[in-house]
RNA sequence: GGAGGGUUGCCCGAGUGGUUAAAGGGAGCAGACUGUAAAUCUGCCGGUGUAUGCCUACAGUGGUUCGAAUCCACUACCCUCCA
């Protein structure tokens, strides 16, 4: 637990912290509450209905390091009851309730990849359960009296989805309200979230008034986007980075695939990356940024970021073997270094039919999508092209591919 | 409580009785190209050893019909307006 008091000066502290935060509610607050030299009890609250960290997250998870590296105090909140009403922010339908099993499987998931990013030593977690579980139905009513339908449609989820016809269930009304009142049961001094959090964040300073707490200081980092993004006259367009888009680089990936889609990112984007996640400061970056303008190959700013990021969830050598496997499988188009090794019987003496052995290997989702795949030759049995789709192989081992990045060694045995 | 509108493939969305495995777009997949798993172009895009075949599919159930995503009834869910 931290205690004691903070060196740093309350001007380089703002500095820092203030270095890639969108939102801060209000930077005199920020300043006033460090002045008193104590660490700050800095809350983030996180959905353990999801518990697969990307690098969206990551974002946030460096700010709040960050505070920590200053020497404060982070309160990780696991939402394992506000996860049953389910966070409207951002939603444009009503959230399913998860089980309590999935919560809890979900909340260790979240802190073990967490922690590849925050100093477990000054991080206190708390689950809100513990006293929203406590409040009876008149606690909830008086709460819900705090607030009105008129500001609490001011949010632009709740806007959109009331404008489009789409259903708000009453229950999603309280969830900021909930939100708000674990800051008044943790004491927070600041509150960090993403920009869609901003409204719940800023409702709990209200709450937090009303109960005769200071109002925590409400500060929040900007949204990633995801790897498809593009970069269009100096802005970034796209979709954030979210799992169900598929345009995530989830933390706890293996080194290769963390690498690979690192490298898809487009050259305009990887700035922004830069930005947000790297530990090189502002100047680094835009040297490097220099560099590539004059001519030097932009591909090279974007190994080295990959290189750092693959480092900081796994290690240095996993990094340096990921870019070497990727190199020579991409770049250099040889057969990658490892690959699932899959052994499929032999269903009859004669032999088995390769569309039947793509698709039972795993390499297609049905013998459908392997003929087709063979039909347009993206399949290589042992590095030669095969364009039959009617083509039989007999029992041994081989390397089979089926497009660029559908690879396995398969034994067919009698 | 009353009146009305809606529910189509992974997503959005056209389709009001046969020629519809269902237009179009997005996503996805493959090939070409590329420093790249980006962009672009081309093709594919329910299943079935390929079959002018069969099976599954237009919220669910039942019905009308030679024939239904399309018509009818009920059920579920969503929305709007009035109270």
């Amino acid at each position: 637990m931290a205690k004691g008091s903070i060196h740093i000066s309350v001007d380089e502290q703002i500095q820092q912290l203030s270095h890639g935060a969108q939102d801060i509610h209000s930077l005199d607050g920020l300043k006033e509450k460090l002045a008193l030299g104590r660490p700050l009890r800095v809350k983030a609250g996180f959905d353990p209905t999801r518990p697969d960290l990307h690098l969206g997250h990551v974002v946030l998870l460096r700010k709040l390091r960050q505070f920590q590296d200053l020497g404060h105090q982070v309160v990780f909140l696991v939402g394992d009851f506000t996860a049953q009403i389910g966070d409207p922010s951002g939603r444009n339908s009503t959230r399913p309730v998860p089980t309590r099993e999935e919560i809890e499987h979900g909340a260790r998931t979240y802190a073990e990849q967490a922690f590849k990013v925050l100093d477990p030593e000054k991080t206190e977690t708390v689950h809100n359960s513990t006293w929203l579980e406590a409040m009876n139905f008149s606690d909830v009513i008086r709460l819900a009296g705090k607030y009105t339908l008129a500001r609490m449609m001011e949010r632009d989820d709740f806007q959109n989805r009331f404008a489009q016809h789409q259903s708000i269930s009453v229950h999603e009304l309280l969830y900021p309200l909930a939100q708000a009142y674990d800051s008044v049961a943790i004491d927070a001094d600041v509150e960090l979230g993403g920009t869609d959090q901003l409204f719940n964040l800023l409702v709990g300073r209200e709450i937090m008034r009303d109960h005769g707490k200071a109002p925590q200081i409400v500060m929040t980092t900007p949204i990633l986007e995801g790897t498809n993004a593009r970069e269009e006259n100096g802005r970034i367009l796209g979709d954030k980075m979210s799992k169900s888009l598929d345009n995530y680089v989830g933390v706890a990936e293996p080194p290769l695939e963390q690498f690979g889609k690192l490298m898809s990112i487009a050259d305009g984007v990887m700035w922004r990356y830069y930005d947000l996640l790297s530990v090189k400061n502002e100047a680094e970056v835009k040297a490097l940024k220099a560099k590539c303008s004059e001519g030097a190959n932009p591909r090279d700013a974007k190994l080295a970021l990959a290189q750092e990021l693959v480092a900081h969830f796994h290690s240095e050598s996993a990094a340096r073997d990921a870019q070497e496997q990727w190199i020579a499988q991409f770049s250099n188009r040889q057969v990658p270094e490892s690959m699932p090794e899959v052994t499929v019987p032999l269903e009859q003496e004669a032999g088995m039919w390769l569309v039947r052995v793509l698709s039972k290997a795993g390499l297609a989702k049905s013998n459908a999508d392997a003929r087709r795949r063979v039909e347009q030759g993206a399949v290589h049995v042992d590095g030669t092209k095969v364009s039959d789709p009617s083509l039989e192989l007999n029992a041994g081992t081989y390397t089979l591919r089926a497009g660029k990045r559908a690879w396995a060694k398969v034994t067919l045995t009698p």
